[in-house]
DNA sequence: ACCTGAACACCGTTCAAGT
DNA sequence: ACCTGAACACCGTTCAAGT
């Protein structure tokens, strides 16, 4: 890449960077190049597409967030791993608007420019899930398509401003859904944990 | 209304009914006046907002989902009479493609054509699991607000292609959580409930 | 009283012309 | 190689002019 490509291709970046936490994934291609000071064909011949833009955005992030899990997995109890880790998704995507949105798009198309950071991050949500079930605290029928997609529905809600203020206690009630459903499968104690079925999760 | 003018505008309405089956809440203004052979600025005359033109189509709808909801109450045990009501919204909004959405945002904003819809929808829904907490068949520690929330968040799942697969999967795991949940707080013999927990609802 | 469509300010996307 | 911006086909919204 010539020197002055370069130049342009990080402007943008930087620039797209403050307008999706400004605007979300629908952040305004035109405005994103005027922003940068830089032609609109220069803008579609780094990033064909709004997923190429998005992805080059975000690649970092997830692959910082899958390593998280991986640490996260190492560090603590199964199932405060799986809930602390969702926590930071729909943490991130807080400042993120709609990007997991278009990422449930994208899952299924293997020609986007978004496809591997989906599977990137889903496949982390999938070895956290499948060590609290194999530990028996967490469901036994749910998979990690599930569990992208629950993480999507709550990450939306999140951007929801009249459910913000529920955002939590929702995040809660779906968290203790997926950890204590799973005793019927596994040959844990039953009163431990029906003892806290109701209750909503706590950190 | 002028003769003319009520002519316009029901042609309005029944165009506007098939572009939201097409093209959801996002449907594009200016192509409902032209399928309706009318100027943009008749379509603005009757419909202010986009939110108006809306509230006009789904009025009737809503008030059939509400009236459904207490018709329910009266036929059924409480616990089937609301899930069979979540299915019944989740339904609907598939063929009204963010209409949810939408209302997530009227919600809180008393200005909104919307808005007493939404109030109306949100209302049956609280009836309906107010009846199911008295008998303590759902969980004490979700209301009105929470539950509507839950159906915007399911209803969007249902929306997305790649989840579409899980919709009536992961349906069935919120409302299971949503059932057997409460049982902490009233004095049900726990083990009738704990012998349900875990497994999906079935209808 | 009601209707029309041009006008304005935005989009996303493509591509001929320039350096 | 790379950049530019006009061009095209769309939006939503407003409003002067017509009947």
């Amino acid at each position: 890449m010539r020197a002055d490509a370069k130049k342009n291709f990080d402007r943008l970046l930087e620039v797209a960077q403050d307008a999706v936490a400004e605007q979300g994934a629908d952040l305004s291609l035109r405005d994103v190049a005027r922003r940068a000071g830089v032609g609109l064909g220069t803008l579609y011949r780094h990033f064909p597409t709004r997923e190429a833009l998005l992805e080059a955005l975000l690649r970092s992030s997830f692959e910082g967030l899958a390593t998280r899990a991986d640490a996260l997995a190492m560090a603590g109890p199964s199932d405060q791993a799986l809930v602390a880790w969702l926590r930071d998704i729909i943490g991130f995507t807080h400042s993120h608007r709609g990007v997991l949105a278009l990422m449930m798009g994208a899952i299924e198309d293997e020609a986007s420019a978004l496809h591997s950071s989906c599977v990137t991050l889903r496949s982390a949500g999938a070895r956290l899930l499948a060590r609290a079930q194999r530990e028996g605290k967490a469901r036994q029928d749910l998979d990690g398509t599930d569990l992208f997609a629950l993480i999507a529905a709550l990450a939306w809600l999140r951007e929801q401003p009249s459910a913000a203020a529920r955002a939590d206690h929702l995040f809660s009630f779906v968290a203790s859904a997926l950890l204590t459903g799973g005793l019927g499968g596994v040959g844990l104690p039953g009163s431990s944990e029906s003892s806290r079925a109701g209750k909503p999760f706590e950190r």
